[in-house]
DNA sequence: TAGATATTCAAGTATTCTATTGAATATTAG
DNA sequence: CTAATATTCAATAGAATACTTGAATATCTA
């Protein structure tokens, strides 16, 4: 193989990597992969929870398959997007990390917008395991319905964050409560955070997300047909 | 927080990540994040290494040193580009896992140029420990003597490609010789194995890189004042 | 200080990406 | 078959990106 060659090889290598490096390099579609890391969802729900068009969220989506990062499939009139595979958020998790880790704007945002989140006294999925075990914890899954049933965390209760206030009779007010949602900078469990504690709860937030949880090998529950 | 100020929140959050994903979404920039995990190099060096003209190649330094993903320091007349820390390299491996895991171009791309791999019976780092152990294994680096010196396998033998046929006198013929490189699309312990192969030597491939050794979490020796 | 070298900057052009709009397609229900 | 709904497609305008060229800057050496 000669150095022309050589070079051929590694431009055309390299530009097919950087497909996935395009599909990550806009805002919306890190947006949609995080939904979607929570279970399969139809154009019309990724459009709501980003706040897209349709049409755009359909085309984003299609930017997304095209490098291989999601799948779809068709069920009657819906098209369901989901995440092609674990490694998909194993990747988006590095991101993170390295966003977090080494950019200061990110911090910047989360401060500006989510104050300080040390109040939430924010515990790990690992404190949490043991605490667990000591039993005495509430887990409250406060993602939508369809996002809970696709997987949660085993005896996890589910109410919807939308639902949360009318809610709370079901709550027992002597056990502490773990809020846990999609991810680090989702704001249900904050929101549900503050909520319940105005109404005289113990409540904490759970640090990580269900993927996150799912990542570490943790047992995950997903409801029969999802 | 009301509704608009969330999407607000989101919509700044994920653009910053973004700026991430950019970095990673063209070729040469990957190229060079790989050729930078083995260790610092000037601008001309990784101009040379990856085929760019010199503005090409500081402009696009620069865009990965904005998304922080490198970080560079001057000394006297050159500027050395460095990765900016191990999860840099963390977030390049699990899109190389993707990549090789969904995308079945990559494969058809090494198939292409790199024909038949297993031929070079590609030995896996963790196996490489065990026969190490076991002894009767000479490693030998065949990067370029400064990567070299900024990290390499312990007891490994550094012999450049470009210099590996007139120092062939240098290795005992009866020792079975794994060959180490960059990484995994590195063409130079392809050649050298099958180099010493023609002169009658037992030759493997080492089928990582040395930084993803690194990441393993195995040693690294880095020459002294490098 | 002048000359040499490495790198960056600035400008220009060609290309690619994004969001919007409205039309087209596919599926289901009546 | 027709109407209704979800999604995709096609076309467009405006923004961002990539590469080249030549000039500008910074550092060292003589």
């Amino acid at each position: 193989m000669d150095k022309q060659e050589k070079r051929t090889f590694k431009d055309a290598l390299y530009e097919q990597f950087a497909r996935i490096g395009k599909a990550l390099s806009n805002g919306h579609r890190l947006e949609l992969l995080e939904v979607l890391a929570q279970g399969e969802h139809s154009v019309e729900t990724l459009a709501q929870e980003t706040g897209m068009s349709i049409a755009n969220a359909s085309q984003h989506l299609q930017v997304l398959r095209s490098a291989r990062l999601v799948e779809a499939r068709r069920e009657g009139i819906y098209q369901y997007y989901r995440l092609a595979d674990e490694p998909v958020f194993a990747l988006w998790q590095a991101m993170r990390r390295v966003g977090e880790s080494r950019m200061a704007e990110i911090d910047r945002i989360v401060q500006t917008y989510l104050h300080d989140r040390s109040l939430l006294q924010p515990i790990s999925a690992t404190e949490l395991v043991q605490r667990l075990i000591e039993g005495n914890i509430l887990l409250l899954d406060v993602r939508p319905a369809a996002e809970y049933a696709a997987g949660h965390l085993p005896d996890a209760l589910s109410i919807p964050i939308a639902e949360l206030e009318t809610r709370l009779v079901e709550l027992p007010q002597e056990r502490e409560i773990v809020a846990c949602c999609r991810g680090p900078y989702c704001v249900f469990a904050d929101e549900a955070v503050s909520l319940l504690r105005t109404h005289g709860y113990h409540a904490r937030r759970l640090e990580q997300g269900l993927p996150d949880w799912r990542a570490l090998g943790l047992p995950v529950v997903s409801e029969k047909g999802a």
